[in-house]
Order: C-alpha cells, then structure tokens, then sequence
DNA sequence: GTACAATCTCAAGTCAGGTTTAGATCAAGC
DNA sequence: GCTTGATCTAAACCTGACTTGAGATTGTAC
C-alpha cells in the first residue's frame, strides 16, 4: 500500500496498537478517538492516535472505565496534536492512582494478615468491609458496591 | 423469629453479610455455597456459611473471578465445618495473590515514569504491553485480553 | 477492468455477575 | 384461621466492553 505515513487506515491503525479493528470501531463510538474520512467514506487516522490508543489501553488495564478515560483524555489539547509534554501531564494523573491503588491494596494485605489470618472472618466484625473502602469496586459489568 | 441461631434463612444469612438475597441464590447456583431445605422447601443456611460468603466477597474484591473463588474453596474441607485453621490456610493464597498483584502494579508504575512519562507512549516499542504481563487482565466483564 | 481484500453500517450476540419480575407457596404473629 | 411478610422457581433483563454477522461499498494490485 505505502501512503502517506501520517495517515492510517483502520487496519494499521489495528496493526500498530494491536487493537482490533472492531474495537477501534467501538473507541470511536464512544468518543475515545476520532476519525477523518475519506471519500469513500473510510476511516482516515493520525499517527498521533497510536499513542492515544496505547494510552486507552493502558488505563483500562488499570481498571479505568471508558468513560474514566474520557474524562482523562478531556485534559489534552483539542485544537493541537498532543505533545510529548501533554501526555506526560496526564500519565502522572494515572501514576497517581496506580500509588493509590498500591496502597490500597497494602492496607487490605495488612488486614488480611491481622484479620481473616486470625481466623475470624465476617463482614460485619472485620474491618476489611468498610463502605469508604471501595477498593475493590471492580471495574466495568457487575455492579459490586460493597454495602456492607 | 427467634431461630435456633445455628440455623439462618437467606434473609438472615442477607442481613448478617450485606449480600443482597438474590445474590446469595446465584451463589449457591454457582456452587459457592450449599443449603439444607426446610419442610417447605426454603433455604437453612449453617453460621459458617456467613465467613464463607465473606471470603466470597473478599477474594472477588481482589478481582477473583466466581471460577477463581471456587477453586480456592475447593481447598475447604467438605465432611465438617471448617475451622479458624482451614481458613487461615486458604487466606495465606490470598495474601499471596495481593502481593503479586502490588508487585505488577509497581513495575507498571516504574515502567509509566520511563516510558510514558517520556513521552514515548506506543504499544509496539513500549515495555508496558506485554503478552506475559496480564496484570490488567480486568476481571469480569468483557474479554481484556491484551495480546500485542 | 476485474478480482479480492479491506472497509462500511447497523443490528444482534456474548460474557460475568448479578437483579428484577411474576405468580405461587410458606411461616409467624395475633 | 387469617393476614402479612418472607421465600420459592423460572425466566427475562441489566451493564460494560466489545465481537460477530449480514449485506453493501471501496480501494488496490495485477
């Protein structure tokens, strides 16, 4: 094929992010990326969505929802390509709630330790259901709002 | 009511876990709790089973899947109610799990600041995405499988 | 100019982990 | 004995993040 290298179609774009194509598809949807069109009406992509691809991706393998990752994504520029500096702005967004998930995560190790280790594991008793602590609010499908 | 207390209804066995009643009926349906039957057919639940659903709800909060949890139970003993011993042993698989996942989370965080952070955010050349790395591999829900 | 892959749209299906609804039955207090 | 609330079963529905399928169109290589 060999066109112009700062546009893909939605099969590179695939290609390059290892993303399948119906998902990309679906991403813009969801309004997670956009797409030029050409005249036949095929989707038309900057290589600058790679990088917002890969960083979809990544945030969702962090447990972010998609609309988490629009509200993220709201941050960079619209009129401009992202630069290397707008993405490290909000990559530090997410190193944050990667340090916050990693201390969540030890706090509850600690309890596990102290508490169910201890042999009397109950909701009620045990420290570790705690309606503030919604550590475990697992992501996207069912909805799993500790109540307790 | 006033019930022998070694006995619980599902609603009994609801209030004291926080587990919607409905929940507890997909539970025993998925295997991860057994029930006697009274005369007319309603649900007698044992007190331990209030710690079995607790852990339930633990292991799923760290991301287990209903399949996972099963597999951990299946390490319980099944002719007698399990004791503080039994639970200690399975919890300590738990623990380990905990700290697996922490460990996954501080590479990923070191491998944010190095290449996220510098800008160069892409699946291909970027070190975050890993076929061996499933760290992501979000539970439930829909398929996350990364596989560039 | 034709074949064949890639793409298009739109609707429907999938999967996990439940919830909701309907209509019937049971249990408890008075 | 009756009423009221709890429970029963079975089946349908829900959300999130996609995938699959059908049928039509486009784009590219030869």
């Amino acid at each position: 094929m060999m066109r112009h290298s700062d546009i893909l179609t939605i099969g590179e774009l695939a290609a390059r992010t290892g993303v399948p194509v119906s998902a990309l598809r679906y991403y813009e949807q969801r309004g997670l990326i956009r797409s030029l069109r050409s005249a036949g009406k095929h989707r038309r992509f900057l290589r600058s969505d790679i990088r917002r691809v890969s960083f979809v991706r990544i945030a969702q393998s962090l447990g972010l929802s998609i609309e988490d990752v629009l509200g993220a994504l709201a941050r960079l520029p619209d009129a401009r390509t992202p630069t290397a500096a707008d993405w490290r702005r909000i990559s530090t967004d997410i190193a944050a709630l990667i340090d916050a998930r990693i201390a969540e995560l030890t706090r509850t190790r600690d309890r596990l330790d102290g508490c169910i280790g201890c042999g009397c594991l109950s909701l009620k008793h045990c420290a570790l259901y705690n309606p503030d602590d919604r550590m475990g609010a697992l992501g996207p499908g069912p909805r799993l709002v500790m109540e307790v």
